[in-house]
DNA sequence: GTGGTCTAGACCACG
DNA sequence: GTGGTCTAGACCACC
């Protein structure tokens, strides 16, 4: 399992690893009942603090993807996130089409970015 | 010019101020050169402190779409005028997008739920 | 006389006036006693307000450099500064040569820069 | 680090900082990667609120010359990031020898104080 | 009447 | 322990 860690990404280094994490599970790379990596060696091997992974790993536990074993490290739980509303759906989406409309992309160039994106998301 | 704060929404109201400007710069309600509401009164018709509307104000001038005079108040710079690197554009889109996959749409209702958004944004 | 407002510069309108005025006095455009435009007429000229260019020629009074006489109009009064501090001095020039380095003007062409400034100031 | 704020200088104390800070860097006194001090300890150093600090900091970051990391304190992140449009670099240094030469001082004389603070910049 | 600066203090998010 | 967000209110600067 490969995550990287992006220094000048303005999102916080735990965002990216949720991040990371569901895009490997929507991709298909981390199968249900796989194991993810033990927080301090993730820590470790990201050079980053332990209890920043610690973050994330409850995240996804919270949206029911993972399941964290105490003393026997995480596995995938789901590939199905919880049920998120509406809103929680939409609005990012919506926030990330406005900045490329306002980046002057036309509305075709925006389907063709979206297309792309979705094709690396499940190849 | 209508602007709704959502409690839910995890966002700061700052920023749900700035994507919401934003989003009626994208669409054309909010043309070049318009005014835009005093920051007390929107405060005002918002129900919030002034502070927090002037840190959206400050954001979006930060951000090249709109000018604020002091004393004469804010008005629409430029409706194209973002500069964000490929990350600032891409990262969000692509959460976005795995979120959506991760709730069990298929490719093609994912296409669609995007060009339904897409045309919202510019009617 | 000739002065132009820059929608783009940062700086209040009223400090754009007042500097350009004083640099008319430091080039010697401006001579001692001669006659600044009428209050009313400079702000039609430049489209601003009355209430901005009258602020502009309080501070230029105020520091001694023009005379205004009520129902008269104004003329230059001295063509030498009221005293500033050396901290009214240096601190600009301090921040403007600050900046010059930062963008990655060597010494050498830092000093070719405000020589050409100084020429342009007293030609 | 040592940052000094003046109750006598017109420019706002955010501003001070930002100006202090930006000759720090450009001295190479705060080389890149360096961590600066957390708002709250340089706000009770200054005896200001740590808002007007954080204010400073924004600043810093939005010119990229800093890099705020949300729970990791703030490390400079470029000593040469200025994009910095001429006005923006001309205007403040032709304010600033106007009001010199206003002030009586011959060309030659300007010259050396320019270059004495030039030399007082990067030692 | 417009926006800007600063303070004081509470509570939250991140590492 | 770090920075971020928000509020409340005072006072100032600009048009």
């Amino acid at each position: 399992m490969h995550i990287t860690i992006d220094e000048t990404d303005s999102r916080p280094i735990y965002q990216q690893i949720v991040d990371e994490i569901k895009r490997l599970i929507a991709r298909g790379e981390l199968l249900e009942q796989s194991q993810l990596p033990p927080v301090r060696q993730l820590a470790t091997d990201l050079g980053i603090n332990f209890n920043t992974v610690a973050t994330a790993y409850r995240e996804l536990q919270a949206e029911g993807l993972i399941a964290v074993r105490h003393g026997a490290g995480a596995i995938v739980a789901s590939s199905k996130a919880n049920k998120k509303s509406r809103l929680e759906l939409r609005a990012p989406l919506r926030t990330a089409l406005t900045q490329l409309v306002l980046a002057g992309h036309a509305r075709s160039e925006v389907m063709r970015i979206v297309g792309e994106e979705l094709r690396a998301l499940s190849p």
